[in-house]
DNA sequence: CTTAAACATCGACAAGTGTAAATATTTACG
DNA sequence: CGTAAATATTTACACTTGTCGATGTTTAAG
């Protein structure tokens, strides 16, 4: 098994909270997912963008929704990508993010995941 | 409506994150939950206290599990705790934490939840 | 080539956070 | 009462993080 895991090996990879107590490793590469949507800038742009229609949206349109500075947003962007959450597609001068849904129900599945 | 909401209610109030954009008040009631699971140390306590017999554990068997002071341990149980992720029960020299699951998996489907 | 627009990166700083040592509190037991 | 055990609180500190201004990079249009 390859040491780099996509974000939804990463959640796949664990039993659901409930079912078996989480390794350290295991927490390990959850955590950025959560720490990721633990910020109320970060989570509204996610659900801006998941909720745009088409399933993406442009940075452009995203800083109008915040009374807060463009390097701000782009940052908060990057914390999304990076933590896998945000698929980053470029076309020309517009750079368009798009919501990984399948990150977030695997995320989901673990945290919500009943034992029977 | 009362200004103290459950934890279930404040999970509950939203739509999906894919469903349409979380407006700021929203996103404020939610972000303490996911910065509470944020941290590697907290999610693995709460998996341990979830998947743990009986659905609770006394903090004696948490502390054990980790290489970190009392003290810390139980910084950690509190804001778990404070975000109404964990009821705490006193019996006599002994504390137990018990997992609150429908607000897990309040959560669960605030993030996972997909349009259809 | 110049200029402008969209977005990212850098540098700096205030605010927040995880941790431990010391101490306090509560409960049980002689 | 006095002592010990379980847990919480306080205090302090290093480290991280959210934010912005300044600047850099890339692309399109004249």
């Amino acid at each position: 098994m390859s040491l780099e895991l996509t974000p939804v090996q990463t959640v796949a990879c664990c039993s659901p909270l409930s079912r078996e107590p989480l390794s350290e490793s295991e927490a390990e590469g959850i955590v950025p997912l959560l720490k990721a949507l633990g910020d109320p800038v970060r989570l509204r742009l996610m659900s801006l963008v998941a909720s745009h229609e088409g399933g993406e949206a442009c940075v452009c349109d995203l800083n109008d929704a915040f009374e807060l500075s463009q390097p701000t947003i782009s940052h908060h962007l990057k914390v999304l990508h990076e933590a896998g959450l945000l698929e980053r597609e470029k076309r020309g001068v517009w750079v368009y993010y798009r919501a990984r849904t399948d990150a977030l129900s695997g995320l989901a599945a673990l945290i919500g995941g009943q034992v029977q």
